[in-house]
DNA sequence: CACCATGTTCCTTG
DNA sequence: CCAAGGAACATGGT
């Protein structure tokens, strides 16, 4: 369930419900989640730990941790979803989902991390933090800022923005929409944007992003249930479906007419990775 | 069976 | 050292 929105959305909803909770007992089902730490070691760290601040960096939540005791360091644990991963609450003697990797024993009711695909992390490790660019709701994410990081890279803008290194969070399904916003195409080489298309691009980074967690933070969230596919095409049910609909403008969009110009929308392939566009309102010579 | 999927990391090559 | 490309990871849905 990732991508940035969707992991701001799912913090604003644990935040407060993990603050000054103690972890009375932790589990690690799949090892691999927890990566360069075993999982026992995992287990005995954060087993007597409260909860402090929970926050979200790129696509990466934050758990600050505080000591058990009087002694000691707080710690960071380091969630990221992966593909598939889920995190939520759920009341004490419910049973643990099929693809439990990590489960927290709060007294009354228990934390979970989930994730059927395994892409996921749940580590004290944060240089996986180390390389990521700015954050692209402040203020260090500058048009001039991104012109620069763009600037000299000969892969297509498209690509480069997945990278995660010239802005941090946006995802395949927001890269295809950023830039259909802001009128660029998605095979143009980085560098070969001027300073305008960067600050339209830039705009339209954060008006995509910050209209997803909008929709999202305005939507009853239910975590704990089965079918949590809010921000997901295909996956929205109900009224979320036209929330979804008017939201994303071309992603999966592959034959259909562009919401502006009836153009059918097409779709390559990048970085092995799915991207959607439409040829007219995003010439592969917009460079100016 | 084939292909597709919201992401990151590691390895190779230039 | 860096940029870029591709495979790998693992499972489920259509």
């Amino acid at each position: 369930m990732p991508e940035l929105p969707e992991v701001e959305v799912l913090v604003r909803h644990l935040a407060p419900r993990l603050r000054g909770r103690t972890i009375r007992n932790a589990q690690v089902h799949l090892g691999k989640v927890v990566r360069p730490n075993a999982a026992a070691e995992l287990e005995q760290v954060l087993r007597g730990r409260t909860f402090g601040e929970v926050r979200r960096r790129a696509k990466y939540l934050l758990f600050e941790l505080e000591p058990a005791g009087r002694k000691g360091e707080p710690v960071t644990v380091v969630g990221h979803l992966g593909m598939t991963g889920r995190m939520y609450l759920q009341p004490g003697p419910a049973p643990l989902p099929k693809h439990a990797a990590v489960s927290l024993d709060l007294g009354d009711a228990r934390f979970v991390f989930e994730d059927v695909r395994r892409f996921g992390r749940f580590h004290l490790d944060k240089t996986v933090l180390d390389g990521l660019g700015p954050e692209p709701l402040t203020d260090e994410f500058t048009p001039e800022g991104l012109a620069g990081a763009l600037a000299r890279s000969r892969q297509p803008v498209k690509v480069k923005l997945l990278g995660q290194s010239v802005v941090a969070g946006v995802g395949n399904i927001y890269a295809s929409e950023a830039l259909f916003r802001s009128g660029i195409s998605p095979l143009l080489p980085a560098g070969r944007l001027g300073q305008g298309p960067c600050t339209r691009l830039r705009e339209a980074i954060r008006e995509v992003l910050a209209e997803a967690i909008e929709c999202g933070s305005t939507l009853p969230l239910d975590f704990a249930g089965g079918a949590g596919g809010l921000f997901y095409y295909g996956l929205a049910s109900g009224g979320d479906s036209v929330f979804y609909q008017e939201r994303l403008r071309v992603y999966d969009r592959e034959g259909l007419p562009c919401v502006n110009c009836a153009t059918p929308v097409r779709r390559c392939v990048q970085a092995a990775r799915s991207t959607f566009y439409c040829p007219r309102c995003q010439p592969a010579r917009s460079a100016r």
